[in-house]
DNA sequence: TTATATGCAAATTGTTTGCAAGTAT
DNA sequence: ATACTTGCAAACAATTTGCATATAA
């Protein structure tokens, strides 16, 4: 549903195997399919489970190594959220949003806000800091946990 | 130089303790002295290193146990910069502030911005959320890594 | 006394790596 | 053919836990 957004990230990825000599594999295709076709912030876990539905035999080394190669060359983006595990999300360069995260139920939901994005530049201007990235995370309980108590 | 503020969050750990039957021994003593002693962020190598100082014999166990122990009663918060390492930092419940991060050192600077605080009420509210806790990070170059080049 | 704490080492968790066998080019 | 890839298991790093011993109350 989304074929253009998906073959520019694919023309990414296939210039940077090409360039340093990578190899197309039937495990790489199914893992980057998967990662595509999933909702924004995967696991590791939930990425091996809904490939292995299509390999069984595919091991999680090759899912870590695989998602390690899709955010070197750009097109994944790393995210921890503190519980421990790493997420994994398409980068979407140019619509850098943030998150709000139920610390009930683990819903994530994505926000983006100009205003505080001129704010962290002024802010890291008066320390004398460039900024490379950031990290926005609000922690609080969701509209459905609220209403059911707590 | 801040006894009234330590003296707070001391008798908050000590209200905490008695609650609970918890013991005071010296090694907790020890652990919390250099605790309150210590700046901001500091990480559990760090604290036991300062802590065996004063007694070698200390494990690391216990220092993990202990921060817990002062996480749960509130006097501390954990802090997860995308090192792998969690650190601590004093509870300092109103002036929370937030964090400039060198990606080359690793320098740490806080930063205090209440217009930001502002917009992520606002951006909470327009999604519905009750916010309990954030955070903000940015991360870049210090001007001393700057200056070194890169 | 007796229940809580400690220090150690072993266990756990998430992630990375070495290596022999497999495979894309 | 050759060099990259894979799956497995072992290695790692940070943190947690089980247990016998030590100790605060």
């Amino acid at each position: 549903m989304n074929d253009l957004r998906d073959r520019h990230y694919r023309d990414i990825l296939n210039a940077y195997m090409a360039k340093r000599g990578l190899r197309t594999t039937k495990q790489r295709e199914h893992i980057v399919d998967v990662f595509f076709s999933q909702p924004d912030h995967v696991s590791i876990e939930e990425l091996l489970a809904r490939v292995r539905e299509v390999d069984p035999a595919i091991g999680y080394a090759t899912v870590y190594r695989t998602l390690k190669l899709l955010t070197e060359c750009g097109v994944a983006h790393e995210r921890k959220f503190g519980d421990g595990l790493t997420r994994y999300e398409l980068a979407d360069g140019e619509a850098h949003h943030d998150h709000l995260i139920c610390v009930e139920c683990q819903r994530i939901v994505e926000f983006e806000e100009p205003r505080v994005e001129a704010l962290q530049d002024e802010i890291a201007k008066k320390h004398g800091f460039v900024v490379r990235s950031h990290k926005h995370e609000l922690y609080g309980l969701c509209p459905d946990c609220q209403r059911k108590g707590n």
